[in-house]
DNA sequence: ACCTGAACACCGTTCAAGT
DNA sequence: ACCTGAACACCGTTCAAGT
């Protein structure tokens, strides 16, 4: 992932180095180059922070040198999206049995991967569907099948699966940023308590075990949807 | 929610009138006629479309006044959220019996309402809970609880319908935008049907019945929190 | 073919004034 | 107390050139 960052020369001239650790003699600008340091750049600085000056910047690029290699930074956007969706399956999935198994562990990768990437799942939703994600509804769609879930209601189920991990994961990567004000709230719910009683009793804001809500309410949905004779 | 638009004379000098139908006379600013402004300024241009002076024209005002009743752009945001997700339950709570008609009822209703201003499903998990989603968020607890959901399970449960429910919005706000693009999508996967046979064969990308697919998954999803004996 | 800086058309926000 | 325009510091993108 990360660049190698030979040691080297330098080009020509001094271009009045502000950020003092500029790599010398890049390799050449490239749709990979340019992606891989995209997905860098949001993961350190989130959406606001992927600026076209400032990914050229990282690139020892030119300012608008990308522009030759991408339409815009739209296009930009999509393709570190998709590169960050990739799913590295568990060995085959001919292993016919434990449907199951295989379906929350997709899962769960996906939400895993979207978290190390916090910017991702938010942008999932409102774009084209690149190859790697329909790769992963194929998986689930095989396996509900296997699973007895009737054609009529396959997509249902795969689209409730799909809720389920997108609302998830959007909501923890944005929770995640303020803890302070998680505890915040809840101290503002304990002074209203006369209003939400019940939520207010089950710490329902300081609820910390993402992992595990997610864990268990797939469980749920999944019994919904498949139910175990 | 429309403005009332009476006949008047103008202020002054002319302002140039490049929009047109400005309005005359405009009672003083506020922060209820700029949130209202605010959320039909949203619906009408989308989350890309807020700009603090596009507001501030609509509103009849000087380019920079709204800083004066407002701290930033992003105050914006929350209020207009929260003043859109107000819940006129079914007259009152108290009605114990069919709590599953109740929270099929608010939960509908919420993502009817936030389908109303598709750009509000996205901006709900990052920002703090207001009231009114407090509101629905006790009134789900309540429900489940009288339906027999541990306690222990409780915030699991209500995490579990809060993803199902900002997931399906989110995606059916964003896939609304793109009708064609969903026929070419489909497309595309039958070109590789070879890759993806199974959710080319369920033409999962082309079922359009979104409302159908929230309500049967919904009712997985209460299946398995809170199996009907 | 690939890269570049200058320039344009925006934005959010600050500030010193106005009434 | 409330409103205002000018000004600042950005940003995405176009364009005419460079090599």
């Amino acid at each position: 992932m990360a660049a190698k960052r030979s040691g080297a020369e330098s080009k020509g001239s001094g271009r009045g180095g502000a950020s003092g650790q500029e790599p010398r003699s890049e390799p050449p600008l490239s749709l990979e180059r340019i992606v891989a340091t995209a997905v860098d750049l949001l993961d350190a600085e989130g959406v606001d922070g992927l600026k076209m000056r400032r990914l050229a910047d990282r690139l020892g690029a030119g300012a608008m040198s990308l522009y030759w290699h991408v339409g815009n930074k739209e296009e930009v956007f999509d393709l570190a999206l998709d590169s960050v969706l990739e799913y590295r399956g568990p060995s085959d999935i001919v292993e016919s049995r434990d449907w199951r198994g295989n379906v929350v562990h997709m899962l769960e990768d996906w939400r895993a991967s979207m978290l190390r990437h916090p910017w991702s799942a938010s942008l999932l939703p409102r774009r084209a569907l690149g190859p790697n994600i329909l790769i992963r509804l194929e998986l689930l769609s095989k396996a509900l099948s296997r699973a007895g879930v009737t054609d009529a209601d396959l997509n249902v189920a795969i689209w409730s699966l799909w809720n389920f991990v997108i609302g998830a994961t959007i909501t923890r990567a944005n929770f995640d940023l303020s803890d302070d004000d998680r505890a915040a709230a809840q101290q503002r719910l304990t002074g209203l308590s006369q209003h939400y009683p019940t939520i207010e009793r089950s710490r329902l804001l300081l609820d910390n075990d993402w992992d595990g809500a997610f864990r268990k309410g797939l469980d749920f949905l999944l019994d919904g949807l498949a139910p175990r004779q």
